[in-house]
DNA sequence: AAAAAAC
């Protein structure tokens, strides 16, 4: 699914044939509705060295042309090089590792417990992504594949694993988790993929990712796909790929041109109605509206669906079978919208997506960019709308300085629009703009609170510190006996866990502790 | 600030 279409035949075989399904893709650049000149000149997949039932597989689905990634990293993945692809989701980069991995992989047949291949995902959505590109593509080869992931049994996907995998999909967790339980050996691995790795950075995974990647042969080949190539980025690549080809896909590094941006400032109370109305405009086939916070997202979606909207709720807290076919059911066009986290911010990719909706301003600028990036795919406008409440300026601005242009104001017919305040935000951000009559007595700076904290804070330290430099003083003793030990003590009295031996370390003051050699 | 990911 991530390749261009061209318009001949096989597309018509499809299932939802007439259907003006706009989101049938999963991963890719969508089917265009007809081909230019420099499509023609395009390579072709069958010249790539794809075997027969691959090419099968590819033709079935109605693609002829590779994406630039595609054309680029396939050659190089059969020579058995690493890959060090810098690209995001929607310039075909799934299928730019699937395919050439199904032609490796298609030679021999894989051994119980010791999968052949591994590729981990940043999220349980994305790994299921790239099981279906296997399913696609690999629909004429006997190869199979698992996916490990958290939320699922894992009686039943140990029980795969016993039988013998060639494709592993895995979340970083998960995996970690069943390797530890002994139910898995990665010996045998000698493909590896680590797939957006700008997130699993962000996310925190990359200790994970180590661990893993530890379990694996230094004879692999690897390939790491990363939406930008950030310093932090390149040391990864350095430390787990060998000479890797590197391959750089042009990238929509701010907002595509095919996407139709604005914004409007409204009053928070009054962001439910405005979406609303976004909603009913003329062009809006299906939508994802982003929110900041998975209780805002059950919040509104519970909200659109009491208004009559075709609405489903993703992020993180819902049942793993509920996010699948939430996002299933968006996809096929029987929900118009979703309502997500950002759990759906990147990577997840929706073919034909008409708009984007950020209910709320995101924290990070770069999240606004892959948000909307949803949208606009394929030369089709997309519409990416957003609603800031009058205190957000800031993150607006953000934004604004990211992507070099300003958004378009917008007014919403029936909704008040209005100004940004000259209040900055100031704590939980769920604070209704403070009145700015009133800003200088709501927010009281006593001066005299913080003296008082700092008086008490540092008494007891000081006076177990200076219990501790007395040595054991035979006056702390008693209480230390009377104490069971177990129970965490008063701040002023002393440390009981070791009886009357207190170790010489923890007798010195607090900052000689910490004291490092001035030499180098 | 929030989100994601393991039980």
């Amino acid at each position: 699914m991530s390749a261009k279409k061209t318009p001949s035949a096989p597309a018509r075989s499809a299932k939802k044939a007439a259907a003006p399904a706009p989101a049938t893709s999963t991963d890719g650049v969508a089917p265009t509705d007809t081909p230019t000149p420099e499509q023609e000149a395009q390579p072709l997949f069958s010249e790539l060295g794809l075997s027969e039932p691959i090419q099968q597989a590819i033709d079935e689905m109605g693609y002829r042309h590779p994406t630039p990634i595609q054309a680029q990293a396939i050659p190089y993945v059969l020579m058995g090089r690493d890959v060090l692809g810098v690209a995001q989701t929607g310039t075909g980069k799934t299928a730019s590792f699937t395919l050439p991995m199904l032609e490796i992989l298609s030679g021999s047949r894989a051994r119980a417990r010791m999968p052949r291949s591994l590729i981990l995902e940043p999220t349980r959505e994305l790994a299921l992504q790239v099981a279906e590109n296997f399913v696609n593509y690999g629909k004429h080869l006997k190869l199979t594949h698992a996916l490990l992931i958290g939320g699922e049994s894992m009686a039943e996907q140990k029980e795969v694993l016993n039988r013998g995998v060639d494709v592993l999909i895995a979340t970083p967790g998960r995996l970690i988790d069943l390797f530890e339980r002994g139910g898995l050996l990665l010996t045998q691995t000698k493909l590896l993929v680590i797939d957006e790795a700008d997130r699993m950075l962000d996310m925190g995974f990359i200790p994970d990712i180590e661990k893993i990647v530890s379990m694996l042969s230094p004879l692999r080949q690897t390939m790491f796909f990363s939406a930008t190539m950030a310093p932090e980025i390149r040391r990864l690549a350095d430390m787990f790929l060998r000479n890797p080809k590197e391959i750089t896909v042009s990238r929509p590094s701010s907002v595509a041109s095919t996407i139709e941006t604005g914004l409007a400032i409204v009053d928070a109370r009054e962001k439910r109605r405005a979406l609303r109305k976004l909603l009913n405009a003329a062009d809006m086939q299906n939508a994802i509206v982003f929110c900041n916070r998975k209780r805002d997202v059950d919040v509104l979606c519970k909200s659109l669906i009491k208004h009559g909207f075709s609405a489903g709720a993703l992020h993180g807290d819902l049942a793993q079978s509920l996010r699948f076919s939430t996002l299933e059911a968006f996809k096929s066009g029987e929900l118009k919208i979703l309502v997500c986290s950002d759990i759906a911010a990147r990577g997840i990719d929706i073919g034909g997506l008409s708009h984007v909706f950020n209910f709320d301003v995101p924290f990070h600028a770069e999240d606004y960019v892959h948000r909307i990036g949803r949208t606009g795919r394929a030369g089709r406008t997309g519409h990416a709308y957003t609603l800031a409440t009058p205190d957000e300026e800031a993150l607006v601005q953000a934004i604004e300085k990211l992507t070099g242009k300003p958004i378009p104001r917008i007014e919403i017919p029936g909704v008040e629009t209005l100004e940004w305040s000259e209040e900055p935000r100031t704590g939980n951000g769920r604070r209704k703009p403070a009145r700015k009559s009133n800003a200088a007595t709501a927010t009281p700076e006593p001066p005299a609170a913080p003296a008082t904290a700092e008086e008490k804070a540092p008494a007891p330290r000081k006076s177990r510190r200076s219990q501790g430099g007395a040595a054991g003083g035979s006056a702390a003793a008693p209480s230390t006996r009377r104490d069971s030990g177990l129970l965490p003590s008063a701040p002023d009295q002393p440390v009981t866990g070791f009886g009357n031996d207190i170790p010489a370390f923890m007798q010195l003051p607090r900052r000689e502790k910490s004291v490092i050699p001035a030499d180098e």
